[in-house]
DNA sequence: GTCATCATGTAAGCCGTTACATGATTGC
DNA sequence: GCAATCATGTAACGGCTTACATGATGAC
């Protein structure tokens, strides 16, 4: 699961670990605080398997750049300041180790995004949902309709589970669950509506 | 979480590995399948540390004795097969251990309902909510509350990470996960609305 | 020159899992 | 007697965490 969220994160942009940990803290926000400990090992176990590779450290985006590569329409405050920044060592202001996506880290990606991971579903569908835009329509329509599907069996199920000796709590518990699981049906039935509605715009679009 | 889990069930009557594990899987159903191989340990640290202790394999309630101990108004072919069951070693059908909980088991339960465990906070409460019927009306009002205050905070915290650089799908993610924790806080509210007037009725009829 | 922050990493441990090994009991 | 099930356990591994160790950079 982080190796994937690791893909998703730096097939747009190259990013280094540290900042790496930032952005998958706030995309994924409350849902995932990963450590370095699990982060950094990570990293190496992907540079191996040549998913990611190292790239010129400048390349990195910093926190002070997030996205436009130094916009021409800077002040004259600001470029002096940029190059302030800059002089140490010209082409790495540290030693940090930002990396890139390779094709075979795009392919990795998309197949992980098929998988089902080890670990809470509910969070592997979550991390996978957030990163779901790197997939083409029909892709993301088929793990949108795998996801439906396991909901709809979790929700069978959970009927199903009337055992003996539930005392009123269990019961509210069971009951609340499931009212859940029916509203996460809902939302994905919604979340594929409008997949289609695009689809259907663009097959219309390109006759 | 597991001896959380271990305890609240032997504590409603003595039982063996096998059926705890079935029991795990009926009682909490789809939100847990825990398996043997944590189990059996579990049970041997809970052992050693006093909080259970092996009972007369004969008292454990099998899967044809669910609850009460051989009523007398049985059929005589009943009767019958029943001894013909406890013949072999009159004593214990079977090689199996049953436990049963000790006073300092009740006391461990106690503090682990209140100890946040590791692992997911909401499976976490699920299977403490499972159980807090061991609990006094008071503790489970603390417990409740308790769950409330982290629902709150995840809340806020959700609708303050509006962070860069989410797509539509993060953002739809985001809006959906902060759907489901109002959800589960007005659940909670019920919850200790319940309590508070089953409370207050008590106090009632005490009075 | 010192403190906060940025940045990378390692080691140990936790809490679970799967896979494997073993054997008793019962039903047919 | 043979298969299904009941029943208990061990070994190896997985994926993550915490705690620790280290050092560069920038702000003041």
């Amino acid at each position: 699961m982080l190796e994937l969220a690791i893909l998703g994160l730096v097939s747009e942009q190259p990013l280094h670990g540290y900042e790496l940990k930032k952005r998958l803290g706030e995309t994924l926000g409350i849902l995932w605080g990963v450590s370095y400990g699990s982060l950094y090992p990570a990293l190496k176990r992907l540079e191996k398997q040549g998913a990611i590779e190292i790239v010129d450290p400048a390349l990195a985006a910093p926190a002070d750049a997030p996205r436009a590569p130094m916009p021409p329409t800077g002040s004259l405050a600001g470029e002096a300041a940029a190059a302030r920044r800059t002089r140490p060592a010209l082409v790495s202001r540290r030693v940090r180790k930002a990396y890139r996506i390779t094709p075979a880290g795009e392919a990795q990606f998309t197949k992980l995004m098929f998988d089902d991971a080890p670990g809470d579903p509910d969070r592997v569908f979550a991390v996978k949902l957030a990163f779901c835009g790197r997939l083409d329509t029909a892709d993301r329509i088929a793990l949108l309709q795998a996801h439906r599907t396991h909901l709809a069996a979790r929700l069978a199920e959970t009927s199903r589970s009337r055992g003996p000796m539930i005392d009123r709590y269990a019961r509210s518990l069971l009951e609340h669950r499931a009212g859940l699981t029916e509203r996460d049906l809902q939302w994905v039935d919604e979340l594929i509506a409008a997949e289609e509605a695009d689809d259907l715009n663009n097959e219309g679009a390109r006759a």
